[in-house]
DNA sequence: GGTATTTGTTTTATACATAAACTATTTACA
DNA sequence: TGTAAATAGTTTATGTATAAAACAAATACC
């Protein structure tokens, strides 16, 4: 999303990162106030409910949300707790351990999903559409790669 | 960020749109958590003293900042207010219209700006050293191609 | 010149994110 | 067994984000 300094040496691949960011941020911005304005609902809380479909419908734990969604802790405790109250998903004590929590969607919480899947879906559909399938596969490709050089570089 | 539910009908402009998002959060986690280690310092932070640079060292109105930035006036006050807290900016009254503020780099700013985008550049770099300087020219048209879309189409 | 509107920023309320410290339980193992 | 270590979540403190209301100053215009 910045315009870095043109002076200084900017590479290629510092380009590359650059429209990256610049392309997923005007996306994500444009989803999320779509999202705001429809259902009342944020990105976070279409990413959680997505994780709980695709789950299908069991219970949970909560570490385990955490870590798909690539969150910490003491941000899923909040996010959950307002999911409860706004009645989207239900909580209860894992009954084989007592450290440990479980949730999964009520009926709201699916029907919202399905309401903010069939949105969205649209939406990049009506957005993408000028794109030949060449090229959409040729980038998924691509991002592809990208992604797994920044992960085998983050474990060194 | 999310892996949706594969029994649903997936279309490959979802797909990308998933997987685009995926690349830059990973990306973005990286980075984000090497500036905090290294210098104590946030994304938003780097963006920021991005612009300023960019200006070269004059002093900028807030909203200014507000609109290059992409992020809300109310957003733009805290962040201000706790880089000038770290003398990484500094603040003044516009002398032409007493509504406006102004702010632009401290020495100290500078110098970690300078400190940051070495470090930044360097592990892009160490990333994406593998990528062919065609496939990254590829991949920015791409991206560029598919930013557009979605900008033409949030105007409508 | 005085009122209406716009502009630039802050304030408020709320949501979402992290790291670090903490609590409670389970597990490992000497 | 009994104690140390690991695990599961929460709490706390703080930073970053939005929208909406509030405010002061500038500008438009009758």
């Amino acid at each position: 999303m910045t315009n870095y300094p043109t002076n200084k040496q900017e590479t290629l691949s510092l380009r590359l990162w650059l429209q990256l960011m610049k392309c997923t941020k005007t996306i994500e911005a444009e989803v999320s106030s779509q999202f705001r304005r429809s259902h009342h609902q944020s990105l976070t809380r279409f990413d959680l409910l997505s994780q709980l479909y695709r789950i299908g419908g069991d219970w949970v734990a909560i570490g385990e949300i955490a870590s798909k969604l690539m969150a910490s802790g003491g941000n899923i405790t909040g996010l959950l707790d307002r999911m409860v109250a706004d009645d989207l998903i239900e909580r209860r004590a894992n009954p084989r351990d007592r450290r440990s929590f479980q949730v999964r969607t009520t009926k709201k919480g699916r029907d919202t999903f399905k309401e903010m899947t069939n949105d969205h879906t649209q939406w990049i559909e009506d957005a993408l559409n000028e794109f030949s399938q060449n090229d959409k596969e040729q980038l998924i490709k691509l991002l592809v790669r990208v992604r797994r050089a920044f992960e085998t570089n983050t474990l060194i």
